[in-house]
DNA sequence: GCAATTATAGATGTAAAGGTCCGTTTATCC
DNA sequence: GGATAAACGGACCTTTACATCTATAATTGC
């Protein structure tokens, strides 16, 4: 449902978010969200072609948020990278079910639906208006070694 | 989040569900569900470690449901095939985010608990007993034939 | 016991998602 | 204008999900 793709770009749009207006290189952003560069510069292109963020080549350039965070969604985010799909016909091509799904797909398509909803009411802006820290923003944050590895 | 994989074991367990106990082969299920034969069969051995199906080889073999149809959730049969995932800890490893995740993830982790819920909250009895027509049991069933073909 | 039928196991092939690399273009600084 | 710093575009590689194929083991009917 939410790509690796996905996620990069929702962590970018929200690191870019509490920039407030400062543009950012790929390089820094990857550092600081912790994505992988050059693949981290292919999904920047597409939060570009959606409008979403803006960019500038040349020194001092980078991407920066083209728009109001309040107004962005996380569903417009995630359908810049990576189309939501709902289950809109049947699977199997039932012409019997052309109109209306079968128990199963309409309990299928409720849960993306819920879903899809559910990331359409979050903005941005209420994440970066939350009290705790955004994960991306790493302040007191090191890497955290799990225990298995610590056992070792 | 719900695989092509998952979308065939949750097909065949459907179909199963309305055979009244009927062995059914992995031939005739992949046939009536629209499932590649070959990876159904991966799919439906799956689904017997995870003790949902029983199996039995040889002439007149086949499988058939294990279980009460109303005690089998749909996120059983996902879960057995293709686990489910919900977001624990912060992608990033941040040390401050090990209790509590960051505003974003937390809305993620969010989406997945409902989605997983829901998912959990529907048995394959359930759907059975449902008036409308299975669409892994085609009647006057026919494939399809979309308007964008139709229109060449 | 033999032939047919079926699940089981595992090796292999294919397509799509994820990821890297490099040359080109645009902008800035000196 | 030359050097540098960035996005851009596209070719390429890698990993994983999806799918196929073949051989083996279990079961049945004769």
């Amino acid at each position: 449902m939410i790509s690796q793709t996905a996620e990069y770009a929702l962590r970018a749009i929200v690191y870019l978010g509490n920039q407030a207006g400062e543009a950012c290189t790929t390089a820094q952003l990857a550092g600081e969200i912790d994505a992988p560069p050059s693949y981290l510069a292919k999904v920047m292109k597409g939060l570009g072609r959606a409008g979403i963020v803006g960019s500038r080549r040349g020194l001092h350039g980078g991407f920066t948020l083209s728009r109001d965070p309040n107004d962005v969604t996380l569903l417009e985010v995630v359908n810049a990278v990576d189309a939501f799909h709902r289950i809109r016909n049947c699977p199997l091509g039932r012409l019997a079910h052309q109109s209306g799904l079968c128990p199963l797909h309409r309990r299928m398509d409720d849960v993306m639906a819920a879903a899809e909803k559910s990331l359409q009411r979050t903005t941005i802006g209420e994440l970066l208006e939350e009290p705790g820290l955004l994960c991306t923003v790493p302040c007191i944050a090191e890497p955290v070694v799990l225990e298995s590895e610590a056992a070792l």
